[in-house]
DNA sequence: AATCCCTTTTGACCTAGGTCAATGTCTGGC
DNA sequence: GCCAGACATTGACCTAGGTCAAAAGGGATT
């Protein structure tokens, strides 16, 4: 892999956890890699060959069943790590929701040289544990909310988790962004359907809580008013 | 902490990652603690102050919103590990659902422990990555499940999970057990109401894939056809 | 064995969100 | 600038599961 140093994420990713001389050896075990949107990197019930770190773009982590149905469990933005390292198949396919540019290791590769780096075994537990978390707080989403405080939902951890991948951004939060997905993407995170979705959005809309000046781009006109429905209160 | 050597859960728990000295060492950090059914041991959105593994007995975790919904997000059976470890406060509550037996320890006692055993992280690591993945499969049941669908794969789950934790059986499935919990706590994890458990397990009954001999006994009489409601074809 | 209390089941009805079917509206290729 | 095809919105209707209310068990206590 070339240059780690001129690296977008070097100082957020699982890579900061090593020195200069570690990443060196690390590098030499990896690639950059494209990835074009809708390009999947790993398919479900595959044996997980591959970890990555993602450099730029989105993409996804998603679930389907026999006939079709298809959840995304988890949504994964610059400075992430992707895959199952030690073992197991992955219980998800992951996609490209953007074009995206990765930082990819075989698993047996980087499994070795983890084993040795304790550090790096210690940011990857603490960013494992934050992305349970995460996963537990679309649970309670899945679970017991509404449509509209699904939308509401989505919309405000979008806007933060592209704020704070976002290092050029100075304040904290993101109030006018391009989402990384599709109408029917949104539906999929949301266990919801597109027409849902569209429709849950256009009340928004009217509510004056956010815009919509084209398919992609959101405009958040009234954060605390978002967040208090979001909170389901 | 009395005696580890004869802990029931010593070969699965994390503590397995660690020599008979170091597990002596850790020992005299914890101790062990009775838990009441009902009685809480973190609350929500608490500082994280301990953690602890469970010996026997049967938890969950649980996510509430200001108006009083609740999602159970996890379910915690003998051999696994509870709490936060390196900082934050939880995102969510510890309550018994059966009377259980914790090794219980203050966050900065077991991080601290934890900084020298890197053999400690890499179980724990193991474990989260685990959970992690459940708690993915769980969000594909609450995002597009059908409330039979949902209702056959908690008794299905509850049943492999209780099978593994009890070392007794030997048979692989457990086909005869108690409920660790009421109709509610089922709707609480499934994200359905107590009506609807309920309904929906009068079905499975009349279709003969179980029986219901008390409220808390479930028999699974066709395992088969259970699983293939399950898995949602 | 009668009483109380709590959990579960069952029934009748309602509604949020799904389904199906048009109708609009971008976008990229020519 | 025009067209094709994909995406998004809107409308009309339907249904799985929620809500509300009543009845039925099941344990404990007397």
């Amino acid at each position: 892999m070339s240059d780690c140093d001129a690296c977008l994420v070097r100082n957020r990713a699982i890579c900061s956890a090593l020195s200069a001389d570690e990443l060196a050896v690390l590098s030499k075990l990896g690639r950059k890699q494209m990835v074009q949107r809708g390009q999947t990197l790993v398919w479900e019930g595959d044996e997980a060959l591959v970890v990555a770190n993602v450099i730029s773009g989105v993409l996804k982590l998603s679930v389907s069943t026999a006939d079709g149905r298809e959840q995304i469990v988890g949504v994964v933005f610059p400075s992430d790590f992707i895959g199952r390292p030690f073992g197991k198949e992955s219980p998800y396919g992951v996609t490209a929701l953007t074009e995206a540019e990765v930082c990819i290791f075989t698993r047996a590769a980087f499994d070795g040289f983890a084993k040795g780096h304790p550090d790096l075994q210690h940011k990857l537990l603490q960013r494992t544990l934050d992305e349970l978390d995460r996963a537990r707080q679309w649970m309670m989403l899945l679970g017991r909310k509404t449509a509209s405080e699904r939308i509401a939902t989505l919309l405000l951890e979008i806007s933060n988790r592209l704020g704070s991948s976002n290092c050029s951004a100075i304040s904290p939060f993101l109030d006018e962004f391009d989402l990384p997905m599709d109408r029917q993407q949104m539906g999929d995170v949301l266990g919801l359907t597109i027409e849902t979705v569209s429709r849950q959005l256009t009340k928004l809309k009217d509510a004056d809580m956010i815009a919509l000046p084209d398919r992609r781009r959101v405009v958040i006109k009234d954060r605390r008013r978002l967040e208090h429905l979001a909170d389901a209160a």
